[in-house]
Order: C-alpha cells, then sequence, then structure tokens
RNA sequence: GGACGAUUAGCUCAGUUGGUUAGAGCGCACGAUUCACAUUCGUGAGGUCACUGGUUCGAACCCAGUAUCGUCCACCA
C-alpha cells in the first residue's frame, strides 16, 4: 500500500508532472549501460508520464491524424470507489491491447476514461459507514446531507481507480474523461428520458415490483439473485368447508389472497370455475377472502393439489395472472416487511415471519392442515444485500419494452433493415441488431443468451427509492389549481413552478437505475445530445439573378427564381433523416419563401428572427447575429435545428465555425445546408461524428444483460444506430484452484501487489496469453512470474544486440541488399511469417495466439537460434536492429514498458520520439525465403540429434565430440558446418557409410554417429534404442502402407494429401533401412 | 425444468474449413555456471484426446447418446 501511495502522489501531483517535463529536458535519459535484469519499476511511472505529458494518448495528437480511419473504445467504467482488482486489469489490458495496436496501425484510436456512480452500491457502502461511524441512518440525515457525504465519498476515492488505471500502462485519453453523475451525463439522461416519456416509452404505473426491506428500493429483475433454502410447505383448506386444498410456503401471504387457480382441465373443480367463494381466514380477527375461481394454463394438474391460492400483490407470476384475469389485488405487506392493517387485526404490525407462524398455528388448531413436507426452495435476494426480496405492488416509472415508437435513423451510420419512422419497439431493434450482426458478439454463443434475455424481458423498472443518482426529471403541480395541473411534467430543465397555475411544484423523490445512465455510456461519452444547427442559405433570389448586391431594398419583390424552389425542394430531400426541431428563419421574403418551402415538406414550424436579416452596408454585423446563436443554442440544446438566412449571415458567424463554407464560392451556393454540432458550451465539436458507434465493446459476460443490452436499448433509440460494431466478452479472473477471487477467502491477486513485484509487462502477459473469450481464467503469481522471466529474455536480447554493434534504424530494403546467409535468410523469413500471423491473430482478437506465436518465436527462434548462430557467424549487427526493432513494435501493445524503455535506449531521435505511435510493422514489405527455412530446419535437426546422442550416452558436457554424418544432405548441411559444430560442441566429419563400433542415431537427414565415451556406466544400450526406434518406424510405415494401399483413400482423398503421405513413407522407409544397417 | 459451456500430459491450456507419429507453458528427471540472460541453456520422461455408438477413405475435430464438472435463465404454488 506504501507504493500505491507513493503513485498516488508521484501522479496526482501536477507539480511532479512539470518536474518530469523539466526533468526529461534538461537531462540526457539515454542509459549508459542497460543493467543486467529488467527492473520494471525503475521505468513504468516515468514513462507513462512522458507519454501523458506528450499528449500521446489523445489521438489529435498523432501525425496526419484527420486522414485517420477511428478506432474507439469507452472503458467500462468502474464504481468511480471501486480499486483496482484483477479483473479491471485484464480489461484494461486486453483494451490497452487493442488501442496501441490500432494506434500503430494508423488509426485513430481513442480510449475513453470513466468512472460509474454506481448509485445503489455507493449509497449502501456510504450507508454503512454512517451507520458504523456515527450510528445513524439515512433519514437521521436527511435527502441533501446524505447526497452531499456521498459526493464527498466518492469526489476522496475517485482517483485512487483513475491512478490504479495508469498504473497498468492504459493508453487512455485523459483529457476526455467522463463520470456517469457528471453535468454532460446529467443533460444527456434527462433529454433521452424525456424523449422517451414524450413518446410514451418511459410510463408510471402501480406494478408489483422487487422490494428490498433492507434497501427500502424496488430492484429490476437483473439486480436479483437467487437463494436456496429449505422450506416446510403446508397443505391445507382456507377453511373446513373449502371446497379446494391448496399447498403454500407462505401462508401469511394467503391472508391477501384474491382469487384460487386451477387447470381449465381439471375435472374436480369443472363446477366452481367462475364462482366467487366468500371465506374467513386467519382467525377471528383476520380477514374476509373473496375468492375467483380462475382457470389457468399455468397451473399444473400434478403438483401440490392441483390448485393455489392467487396473492396478486405479492408475488410476480400471481400479479400475472391477476392481469390475466382481471382479479383485484390487496397489498398486506408493507415496505417495511411488517403486515399491514389489511391483514387484519391479529396481524397488523406483526414481521412476516411471525405472521407466518401465527398463521400456521391457527390452521394447526382448526385442523386444517392436511399435509405438511419439507421442500427445496429458491428464493430472490438482492444482489447487493442478500435481503430476501418482497414482491409488492408501487408506483413506478417503467421503460416500456414492448411499446411501438416511431424509429429515428442516424444520419452518420444508419441501421441496416429497420426503416426512418417505422414503428417498432425496443424489444425488437435489440434482437434485430444481433440478429443481423450488426452488432458482433464474441464468443458467438452468448448471442443466444443474449436473444433468450431480450425475449423473455418484461418491463424495465427504472426507478429507485434512493438519494443518490439522477433524478427522475419529472415534477408534479403541488397546488392543482387548474384541470391541466394533474398531469406529471417532464423537463430536461429544472422546474421551479407548474406551468399551469405558477404554483410550487415537486420533484419526484426517486432516481434512476444506475444501469440507465450507464446504457448511454458510449455516446454521451462523447459529447451527445449535440445541439446540431443546420445553416440553410436561401435559394436563388431574382436579386441574384439580377446581380444586385444590396437586395434588401428590393425586398417585397425579391423572391425565389423557379430555380431556386427547385432548389429549396432538393434541399428539404436532403433534411429529411434529420430530425429537427424547429426553423428560425430571417423575415426577409426570399428566406421566408426557402423556410416555407422546407416546413412543408418536413412539417416543421417556422420562427422567424430579425437578428437573422442580410447585413446592411457597413454595419457591425457580429453582435447581433452572435446574440442569435446564443439563444438558439441555449433553447434548443440537444436538439436539431434549421437556420435558413443569408450568405453573409452565415459567413459572418465565425465564433461558430460557420465562415469556412462548403462551396469554391466567396458564398454558400444556394440551399445548401452546413452542419455544425455544438456541445453545452456552445463550442463546435465533433467526436460523435467521428468515433461512434465505438469499434469494440470489450467486458465481462456477466454484465451481457444488465449493460451490454442496455447499452443497444439505449443507443438504437437515441441516435438510431448501433452502439458499437463488436462485443469482445471476457471471462471471469480465477485463482489457482479455479475459485472465484474473494476477499473472504483471501486468494485474491491484488495488481498492485505483483506490479512492483514483477512488473505491468508481465502480469499484463499473464492475463492475456491463455484467456479466450467467454471463459474464465486462472491467474497465480507463478504464471505471472514466468511471464516476468520473458521480459527479462526480451530485455536481455536487446541487451545482446545493442551491445554488440552500434543501434540503427535499418529499413526492410536495406536489408534486401545485404549478403545474406541461409541463417538470416532463416530468421527473417520465420519472422515476416509470424509478424503476419500475429497481426491477423490481433484483427481476429485472438490475444492468446499472438502472445504465444510472438513469444515462442522471440524465445525459441531468435535467442535460442539465431543468437546463437550469429555468434557463430559474426556481423549480424544490421540484422539484429533490423529485427530488434520491428519486434519491439509486435510487442509493444502487450508490453508497453519494456518495449518503450528499450526504444528510448536505443532507437529514440528525441525526446518524443515513442514507439507507442510509431508505425506497424509492414510485414508486406519482408522478403520470405522458404528454401532457408527447410535448409536450416535442417541444421537444427542434426543439432538436436548431435545433443540428443551426447545426453543419451552421456557425453561430459564440455568435451568436443567427433561426429560422423552420412547423409544425401551433405551440401546443405556443409553450409552450416561452423553453426553445426558449435551449437553441438562437436567436429563434423561427412562420410559416405558410418563407423563401425560408434554410437548412432538416425533422423530424417541421415545417420549420425559419435565414438562410446568412455566409462559408460548405466547409459542405455544402443542396440536397445535402436530396436525401439526401428519398430516404430517400422509400425509407422505398416500404417502409411496400409493407407496408400486403400483403393478408397487413394480414389477420394485429395491429391495433395496423398503426395504428402507418399513424401512421408518414402521418408521413413529410407530412415527405416538406415537403421537397419546399423543393427 | 430449459439453455450453454467444459472434459486433450501431474497442473494450466492450444489444437484454425476433418489429412497428426497430438503440441506449448509450468512442474518433474538428468546434465551444464567466465564470454546477453540461472529471471539461463541443453536433453528427456509423461497422453486409449471422458465414455458409447455413428458418419467418413480418414475423427481430438462432424453427428447422436451417456457420464462428470461448471455457468446462466426460469421456477412449483
Amino acid at each position: 500500500m506504501v507504493y500505491t501511495n507513493d503513485f498516488v502522489y508521484r501522479l496526482d501531483n501536477i507539480a511532479q508532472v512539470r518536474f518530469f517535463r523539466y526533468y526529461y529536458q534538461t537531462h540526457d535519459t539515454r542509459m549508459t549501460e542497460m543493467p543486467k535484469a529488467y527492473e520494471p519499476q525503475q521505468f513504468e511511472d516515468d514513462l507513462y508520464a512522458r507519454w501523458e505529458s506528450a499528449g500521446a494518448f489523445t489521438p489529435e495528437n498523432l501525425p496526419d491524424f484527420q486522414n485517420r480511419e477511428p478506432y474507439t473504445i469507452v472503458v467500462p467504467p468502474p464504481n468511480a470507489t471501486a480499486t483496482l482488482h484483477v479483473g479491471h486489469a485484464s480489461m484494461l489490458a486486453i483494451e490497452d491491447v487493442l488501442i496501441r495496436y490500432h494506434r500503430m496501425n494508423g488509426k485513430r484510436a481513442l480510449w475513453i476514461p470513466g468512472t460509474d456512480h454506481a448509485a445503489l452500491a455507493t449509497q449502501n457502502v456510504v450507508e454503512k459507514m454512517i451507520q458504523k461511524e456515527e450510528g445513524v441512518t439515512r433519514h437521521d440525515l436527511g435527502r441533501a446531507e446524505l447526497v452531499r457525504r456521498i459526493e464527498e465519498f466518492v469526489e476522496s476515492k475517485r482517483d485512487r481507480i483513475k491512478l490504479q488505471f495508469r498504473k497498468m500502462g492504459a493508453s487512455l485519453d485523459w483529457t476526455r474523461e467522463a463520470f456517469t453523475l457528471d453535468a454532460p451525463r446529467s443533460l444527456a439522461v434527462r433529454t433521452i428520458f424525456k424523449r422517451m416519456y414524450d413518446e410514451g416509452v418511459i410510463y408510471r404505473g402501480d406494478r408489483v415490483v422487487n422490494w428490498c426491506p433492507r434497501c427500502a428500493s424496488t430492484l429490476s429483475d437483473d439486480e436479483l439473485e437467487t437463494k436456496t433454502r429449505t422450506a416446510s410447505l403446508y397443505y391445507f383448506k382456507y377453511a373446513k368447508d373449502f371446497p379446494i386444498t391448496i399447498a403454500s410456503t407462505q401462508p401469511e401471504t394467503k391472508l391477501g389472497d384474491t382469487a384460487v387457480a386451477v387447470h381449465p382441465r381439471d375435472e374436480r373443480y369443472q363446477n366452481l370455475i367462475g364462482g366467487v367463494l366468500q371465506v374467513p381466514f386467519g382467525g377471528s380477527r383476520g380477514v374476509v377472502l373473496h375468492l375467483r375461481v380462475v382457470a389457468d394454463h399455468g397451473v399444473e394438474k400434478d403438483f401440490g393439489t392441483g390448485a393455489l391460492g392467487v396473492t396478486p400483490a405479492h408475488s410476480m407470476v400471481d400479479y400475472g395472472m391477476a392481469i390475466a384475469h382481471q382479479i383485484p389485488l390487496v397489498q398486506i405487506i408493507g415496505e417495511d416487511a411488517r403486515m399491514l392493517e389489511t391483514a387484519g387485526p391479529d396481524y397488523a404490525g406483526m414481521s412476516v415471519a411471525d405472521a407466518r407462524t401465527k398463521v400456521v398455528a391457527w390452521l394447526r388448531a382448526e385442523g386444517l392442515i392436511e399435509k405438511e413436507e419439507e421442500t427445496e426452495q429458491n428464493v430472490p435476494v438482492c444482489s447487493r444485500c442478500a435481503s430476501e426480496i418482497i414482491p409488492l405492488p408501487k408506483l413506478q416509472w417503467f421503460v416500456n419494452v414492448n411499446k411501438k415508437f416511431s424509429f429515428k435513423h442516424s444520419p452518420r451510420a444508419p441501421l441496416a433493415g429497420i426503416e426512418a419512422g417505422s414503428l417498432v419497439t425496443l424489444k425488437e431493434t435489440m434482437r434485430h441488431v444481433v440478429e443481423t450482426h450488426q452488432t458482433a458478439i464474441i464468443p458467438e454463443r452468448f448471442e443466444k443468451i443474449y436473444t433468450h434475455w431480450v425475449d423473455n424481458l418484461r418491463d424495465w423498472c427504472i426507478s429507485r427509492q434512493i438519494w443518490y443518482g439522477h433524478r427522475i426529471p419529472v415534477w408534479y403541480c403541488v397546488a392543482q389549481k387548474t384541470a391541466e395541473c394533474g398531469a406529471p411534467i417532464c423537463s430536461i430543465d429544472d422546474l421551479l413552478m407548474c406551468p399551469h397555475c405558477n404554483g410550487a411544484v415537486d420533484q419526484d423523490p426517486d432516481v434512476l437505475d444506475t444501469w440507465f445512465s450507464s446504457g448511454t455510456w458510449t455516446f454521451t461519452t462523447l459529447g451527445w445530445p449535440y445541439t446540431r444547427v443546420i445553416f440553410v442559405r436561401h435559394g436563388e433570389a431574382w436579386s441574384n439573378v439580377n446581380g444586385v448586391m444590396d437586395a434588401e431594398i428590393f425586398d417585397a419583390q425579391n423572391g425565389l427564381t423557379p430555380e431556386g424552389v427547385a432548389q429549396a425542394l432538393v434541399c428539404a430531400g436532403t433534411l429529411v433523416r434529420e430530425d429537427a426541431a424547429i426553423i428560425l428563419a430571417s423575415p426577409v421574403l426570399r428566406t421566408k419563401e426557402t423556410a416555407e418551402i422546407l416546413s412543408e415538406k418536413l412539417g416543421l414550424e417556422i420562427r422567424f428572427d430579425e437578428r437573422l436579416r442580410e447585413m446592411a452596408t457597413s454595419e457591425n454585423f457580429n453582435d447581433r447575429s452572435e446574440s442569435f446563436m446564443r439563444d438558439a443554442l441555449e433553447e434548443f440544446q440537444g436538439r436539431t435545428v434549421i437556420v435558413v438566412t443569408h450568405a453573409a449571415t452565415i459567413s459572418l458567424l465565425k465564433n461558430y465555425g460557420v465562415s469556412s463554407m462548403e462551396t469554391t464560392e466567396a458564398y454558400p451556393a444556394h440551399a445548401c445546408a452546413v452542419v455544425r454540432e455544438f456541445d453545452a458550451s456552445g463550442s463546435q465539436v465533433g467526436d460523435l461524428n467521428v468515433y461512434h458507434p465505438n469499434a469494440v465493446l470489450e467486458t465481462g459476460y456477466d454484465i451481457l444483460p444488465n449493460w451490454v443490452a442496455r447499452m443497444i436499448l439505449m443507443t438504437t433509440y437515441a441516435l438510431g444506430e448501433v452502439p458499437f460494431r463488436t462485443v469482445y466478452l471476457h471471462g471471469l479472473v480465477r485463482d489457482a484452484e479455479g475459485r472465484k477471487m474473494s476477499k473472504s477467502l483471501g486468494n485474491g491477486i491484488d495488481p498492485l501487489d505483483v506490479i512492483p513485484k514483477y512488473g505491468t509487462d508481465a502480469v499484463r502477459l499473464a492475463l492475456l496469453l491463455g484467456q479466450s473469450p467467454g471463459n474464465d481464467l486462472r491467474m497465480s503469481e507463478e504464471k505471472i512470474a514466468g511471464f516476468r522471466n520473458f521480459t527479462n529474455k526480451l530485455w536481455n536480447v536487446a541487451r545482446f544486440i545493442l551491445s554488440s554493434g552500434d543501434s540503427c534504424v535499418v529499413t526492410a530494403s536495406e536489408i534486401d541488399e545485404l549478403e545474406l546467409t541461409t541463417l538470416d535468410k532463416w530468421l527473417l523469413s520465420r519472422f515476416a511469417d509470424v509478424a503476419a500471423a500475429f497481426s491477423g491473430a490481433l484483427e481476429r482478437l485472438e490475444f492468446s495466439r499472438a502472445g504465444e506465436l510472438l513469444r515462442d518465436f522471440t524465445w525459441n527462434e531468435l535467442a535460442d537460434w539465431y543468437l546463437e548462430g550469429a555468434k557463430v557467424e559474426g556481423g549480424k549487427s544490421v540484422v539484429l536492429n533490423y529485427v530488434l526493432q520491428n519486434l519491439l513494435k509486435l510487442w509493444h501493445p502487450f508490453m508497453p514498458f519494456v518495449t518503450e524503455t528499450i526504444w528510448q535506449t536505443a532507437y529514440a531521435k528525441d525526446d518524443n520520439d515513442f514507439l507507442m505511435v510509431a508505425p506497424w510493422v509492414d510485414f508486406g514489405a519482408m522478403t520470405l525465403y522458404p528454401e532457408a527455412e527447410h535448409e536450416f530446419a535442417r541444421a537444427q535437426r542434426v543439432i538436436g540429434a548431435i545433443r540428443a546422442l551426447r545426453a543419451d550416452y552421456k557425453v561430459a558436457a564440455g568435451a568436443i565430440v567427433p561426429v560422423t554424418i552420412v547423409t544425401k544432405f551433405k551440401q546443405t548441411l556443409a553450409l552450416q558446418q561452423p553453426v553445426i559444430e558449435k551449437l553441438a560442441r562437436c567436429v563434423v566429419l561427412f562420410a559416405d557409410t558410418a563407423p563401425d563400433g560408434q554410437l548412432a542415431t538416425v533422423i530424417e537427414e541421415g545417420t549420425i554417429t559419435i565414438p562410446k565415451p568412455e566409462a559408460v556406466g548405466d547409459s542405455p544400450d544402443e542396440k536397445i534404442k535402436l530396436e525401439a526406434e526401428r519398430d516404430s518406424v517400422a509400425h509407422y510405415i505398416e500404417s502409411l502402407r496400409s493407407k496408400l494401399s486403400n483403393e478408397e483413400f487413394v480414389g477420394r482423398a485429395p491429391a495433395s494429401v496423398i503426395e504428402k503421405e507418399r513424401a512421408k513413407l518414402a521418408e521413413a522407409e529410407e530412415r527405416l533401412a538406415a537403421i537397419a544397417e546399423r543393427l
């Protein structure tokens, strides 16, 4: 923890960052010598500070950013009060790989950071804290004070998680940081709420909801968990002479029964269906029930008694039945989980548990119980506090997922398959985008889970009876003096008085479900809602034709020409897709006529504004045009407005980014529309246009319904486009035994513990390799240590390369001009192969495969083979530099710190030359040498065979062994002789026959022998070894022969396969002959 | 009850449209220490690809069924 605080201090402190900048400007930070072991903690924080202060995370600082294709990811916002855990670390590692890869690949890569206010969770934490420390409840503090305390708490914690994100090396654009409860997001939430409310997609209704008595709040279906417990199932009658026996585990709820349901075809009850039975229940001071007997297909004849008591107010299922059969509802349990007066005077005020005991006692006393049995029962509990949920009726706000609304299209990336203006439901759009793969889910099987969830979706209860969060933007008139005052008023701005009677208003006390705001995350982080202003110049007027400049004087005659009318009509056509709120127009005749045409075609109201009039000669026009814009932007914030005005007027709105018109003339073309978007501060922005939809959403599969589905719902509704093209679902990180990491088990791995120990790069590798989408990942400290070793390996590869010659930047064409040995060609060819395969794997989001490929190349082929060979052949500086600098690029997305450190040491031209923004490896330009690959592979096999002989027969490790090779590949192998001799510690003699009395091994390349070493104690018998080998080869040949003599195989298998089998056979036969010769 | 996933070496997992004498890392065994790295190097042992059938010239891979484990959804009053 000391380490964490240290880091907080260093990055939190602006002075410190300035110091970095100063430090790096005035000091030569190049290492004179690389230390023997890589020490990550020596470089990581400094490097991150350098990247950040250089602005390298902001895409607009990338070279040629305007011409780059955008690539966007928004970080799934962690709770603002959370601390980094290994799940966050995994998420960040994956997303950072994507962002860094695409950034280096020439994309305008944007990764937006942010945190979530997590309304209910955060309030619970603070409430508990206050309860513990001060012994008071939220009701003691009051709403304003509690919210103040929570905000204070969030404020004190929010920076911690952000700094921890930095610790992971995440290249997030911190200049665009967002919070789900800040001002821009609040405006967005209110805007979308109002739109939904106005369209009837949001409604307020009295419905049975999930009530958590502990949290004193409603919960959505997705905030529930189930707990299994054993319960007594009582079989009983309501009264002695009651004709139907029912069964229940909660007899106390029967006090609220209003019906008895049976199966429609249950012959026992046919005569009772439709009737109402009146029966006293619960004792003399209990209640009198009026029970309708209804037939419902949901009732199973064979379960229990085949009949059930219906309690509409306190059961979701019963509530459904009550709606279907129009059965009345009686609430008998209150929000404090105590019985109400409606449960009868004997029960009122009792806890549910006590009431149950009392009812059961009464049933027993009356002899009404027929049977009692223990059953396993699943009960819903609150996912936050594990309290049992009580369903009860309550006036709540809902999102209607089955309400038809008029679909609005995005002008940017319209959804395919749903026409603009067509009537659809949220359920339909949610299903549609995934079904048509406009949003693809990886792994694919989660599409089924998603679709299933959508199909079973009920209206989404969005109000919560807590105090922290987005308060519902609805007000009620207190006095209700007029007839109109009764209706709730939804408003984006705070409402101060009733618009009908000017009386006082009360805001709805509830706040919104936290997922309502996080559902808007992909686009509200990009500045939505924008005010779109569409500037339209009037169509061609007679003054334009006649060349009259100061046309104001002829206004009454200066209308549109026929051409001008046509222009206005064309313009109207292009604006059909815009969901504009109003037309604001200059009152002059030509603009008036243009506006009227637009108004008619688009069905919009026109409001004329004097400030839009054409400029009079020598007038300072700026003041009135800008005053107009200020007012318009304020009044229509978040909406789209069409402004019909004059050329000069338009071109003078310099401060609003309108002067650079899309025309070659000094003035905009007639009736041309120029769209500008403005954020809440009135400045022109374009983030949404550039960066939405997001490229990828990367998150855990556990919040697919909660969050991913909600984002699809909100975004298709608000923007008419998908929030993201691809959803990548990662698994949960578990411990080495596969258990969920938890505080109580103490099995968690805290990233902040292991980062200082092994380095961020090692932690990232451990999270990236071995993980696959949708599957859980096992994590252990040993695994991280293994990747720490690899980080060090890479470091030492670089150390060796950089110490064996000058570092220099080398291009592919420079390499092609060199005299290359087979060894060089082998390496370069393998590298070209691996670079292409690695990039391909990343494009397909196969992180683990990509990482393994590159690790194997780096460790085995480069370090173990090429570097060793290079020591023999010498003079490899150029090839080595070339491979290293490209290898660093490939590794950078996975291991940003060690690669950048090496880059800064060896290749950076100046302090602002960062590997993280260097262009990706151009593997397409690399030359492949398939011949050399084969040839060097032969040398590798020979070296392996000699090493194996030495190990098998216990040849002293230091001894130089005379090796005899009988081979038909003498020419190829002779070229590699120095390498073979060094790497296998031997002297090679090529011969036509193998010398007698030596120990032999037979491989594809031929027979290899070494002299018998002295004092062979327990070494294995050569003959037995060879015989074993012979048998296995003979067996192999057997199977190949039978395959090749099978007519069906030869007849049906593809020629290439047969060819391969034949080659295998020939090789094996040769080998067998050589073995036989030795025996 | 429904759906989905997993089952390959002691452990963790690869295995791309069926063409494999089934791979990697860790662990294990044996050997190696001036000369980039012991956070290293070399060699090796270790597998009826859960089981049973089927399709196919050919199955770890496709199909059906079974078993075990896991996850999610829905729940029976």
